[in-house]
DNA sequence: GTTCTTGCAAACTGTTTGCAGCCGC
DNA sequence: GCGGCTGCAAACAGTTTGCAAGAAC
């Protein structure tokens, strides 16, 4: 997903592309992995670009709207963003250290399909978060 | 689980068994299904059994601590709990109506713990969410 | 009597919102 | 110039915490 790409899409939807919007898109779209609100207010005030953390909110209800981006992560009552695009995974969290690993693993999407159909389900989204030990901090632990 | 083995072991390790957590403790193992911490304090409020929202934030933290609840789903900025014990199992959230199926799946299991293998992660707890519109509710759609 | 627990209020974090002024188109 | 966008500050929800008073053992 490139930066044109997405903002031909938001203009084309009525969309304003704003000097707080390009630079929202570019710390996203440079950030490979995952990213929280925080890291891009911290980002912002770091390049003196004085994004509010309102419009970053904003921006980012946004751009999950037009998936874009997605929610990705719930842990210790934040939100962990990622962009869109990637192929479906899902996420293997360090409770020690934080780290993120990403996995895919169609099998389990398509067991995840069988049980929405035992109930007559209709899946729109989905998260499977594994919290555990990472390689490294299970070194640590001995 | 039995109300009067949670007593024991709360007091076995050091813990008093006050009227709140009775309250508490009551509450939860009569709900068999979910709850939030405002359903507690909403349950207490009715019964004038004055129980401070505080005091529910803290004995729910114990007994999560202690194994006897767990945070199964994160929506909405909430957290939503049931009583440990039942055997694992993951949700379907209706994003319409709120209503939470409850499933099981062994293979899904199983593949989860291949993948952890695979990255040499040591799993401790999961939460697979699958969100989307249940049965009733798209009928409705219609 | 000691120690753990509670209630209260204040504080804190993540997030949302109303409004006046600003800026992209 | 119009309508969407921003920044600000205030508001909000969920949750945590310090402290003095109270209850369990």
């Amino acid at each position: 997903m490139k930066l044109k790409q997405i903002e031909e899409s938001l203009s084309s939807k009525g969309f304003k592309i704003t000097k707080q919007r390009k630079q929202i898109l570019d710390f996203i779209l440079k950030t490979k992995g995952h990213f929280e609100i925080e890291d891009i207010v911290y980002k912002m005030k770091k390049k003196n670009k004085n994004v509010s953390r309102a419009t970053i909110y904003r921006t980012i209800g946004l751009l999950k709207e037009l998936g874009f981006v997605e929610e990705v992560i719930k842990y210790d009552n934040k939100t962990i963003y990622e962009i869109a695009g990637k192929g479906h995974h899902d996420h293997l969290i360090c409770i020690k250290c934080g780290k993120i690993i990403e996995f895919e693993d169609k099998n389990i999407e398509k067991l995840q399909n069988k049980i929405c159909k035992k109930y007559n389900f209709k899946p729109i989204y989905h998260r499977l978060e594994i919290f555990g030990i990472c390689e490294e901090c299970q070194k640590g632990e001995k």
